[in-house]
DNA sequence: ATGGTGAAAACGGTATACCGAAATATTGAT
DNA sequence: ATCAATATTTCGGTATACCGTTTTCACCAT
């Protein structure tokens, strides 16, 4: 792997860990510095990074890492779930192939098992992220709209847009159980949709799908301390 | 205007006229010739355009400038639609203020003047061009999702995405005229629809409002030597 | 004529030097 | 002590040098 992509996601982790402050101007000598580097490959990142939100531009020149309302944080959300709306649709409209069905299906099956036990171990809080990932890229990768992929892609790159900020991130693992359940129960009645073909039911399910994903960020901003500690990129969003 | 941002727009201006083959390797330093700088500023911009989807990043190292299948391009089509149709919604729901129904109002009486005239010249052409996509624009500041725009201005660096693509650009200015007119009068009932609050309607009616570039588009395809005449990037879009 | 091989040219990734502008520290006056 | 003006440092934009790798081209063998 080159040197600039190692700098560029470096740099993009330090970010989203919230290790500068909002606003905070980067310099790239500094940067080059903490990372080891020269200035070249830095000054690749940042271009990269300003393309995708994180970064912004100074009226005198270099950037600043940018700043989130809690507004675009939520503005995001509901461009994500108007997205992933339009995939199940597509996927619902042109039919679910057996392959696909099958690999949703196996998601599934791992989400029932993660969620089974009465209480929620940290194992089963892994695994779930990650079996919910995979089921939003597989519905997302089966509609074969690459512009849709990209528009997604692109939105996720702001902190709390991607599918797994969906998901509770707090310690209360027990209320978060029954958050994720209704979430899961979900995903089972959009692959329902998805095998019947109802494509608008589909749109419908995957859109409001989102709105588990602003409540929990409501609730995340009841709690700022707290979730700051599990979710340092909250840092980032200023306001409420 | 710094010498990176000239780079940027004059190669992108480049690619999107048509003068590299798709495909062609991009060599920085022949760029950097070409367009009379050092390598530095071409090597930034080509990390934009890269972001942008222009241009590929080679396998071993460097830039070609992308292909795009016509699927590619009318999926894109259908993502601006279901964006445009989104912000149309969030007017409509969230109430139009009375500056933004004025603009739009000036949008239209404007384009019923350019379309006044039995036939259409290219001054009409012109301003009606600029007119839609002022009229776009409106709407999409109008409805304050920053997600939304930052969405859509990603979108629109596709070429034929943006919403000046949906209108005719060929010769047959006679036909092209009525299509105009349709889309026009769509126009009328979109700020209709936005007065009214209705936002489903409004919605609905930004979403088919792109059919109309659907329309060009396969009819760009079916004439393609003489659409490429006055649209050269036409020569990035491969087969059928 | 064709296919393979080696040399030469070109290219990309990286580091760094240079310069003008901006930010910051310092000094001096009030 | 405070503010202003100046000096010093820092930073970003740009050009360029260096090096390993890839690509191209020419030449040779078949």
């Amino acid at each position: 792997m080159s040197l600039q992509e190692t700098v560029l996601l470096q740099l993009r982790e330090c970010i989203l860990r919230g290790e500068f402050e909002p606003g905070q101007r980067l310099a790239e000598q500094q940067i080059a510095e903490l990372l080891g580097s020269s200035r070249t490959p830095v000054r690749a990142a940042l271009v990269t990074l300003e393309q995708e939100g994180l970064v912004q531009a100074n009226e005198s020149g270099g950037f600043v890492v940018r700043q989130f309302t809690v507004r675009e944080v939520t503005d995001a959300i509901a461009v994500r779930g108007l997205l992933e709306g339009m995939a199940a649709r597509l996927v619902a409209e042109h039919g679910l192939s057996r392959q696909v069905a099958m690999d949703l299906q196996s998601c599934l099956d791992e989400g029932d098992l993660a969620l089974a036990g009465n209480t929620l171990s940290i194992q089963d809080y892994a695994r779930y992220v990650s079996m919910n990932d995979r089921f939003h890229a597989l519905i997302l990768e089966a509609s074969g709209n690459r512009a849709l992929q990209r528009a997604i892609a692109m939105n996720d790159k702001l902190p709390f847009a991607p599918a797994s900020a969906m998901l509770p991130m707090q310690g209360a693992m027990v209320r978060d159980r029954d958050w994720m359940m209704y979430a899961h129960r979900q995903h089972h009645m959009l692959l329902d949709a998805l095998r019947r073909g109802e494509g608008a039911r589909a749109q419908a399910l995957a859109e409001e799908h989102t709105e588990v994903a602003q409540m929990n960020m409501r609730q995340a901003l009841e709690r700022r301390s707290e979730a700051e500690q599990v979710m340092p990129a909250m840092r980032l969003v200023v306001g409420r």
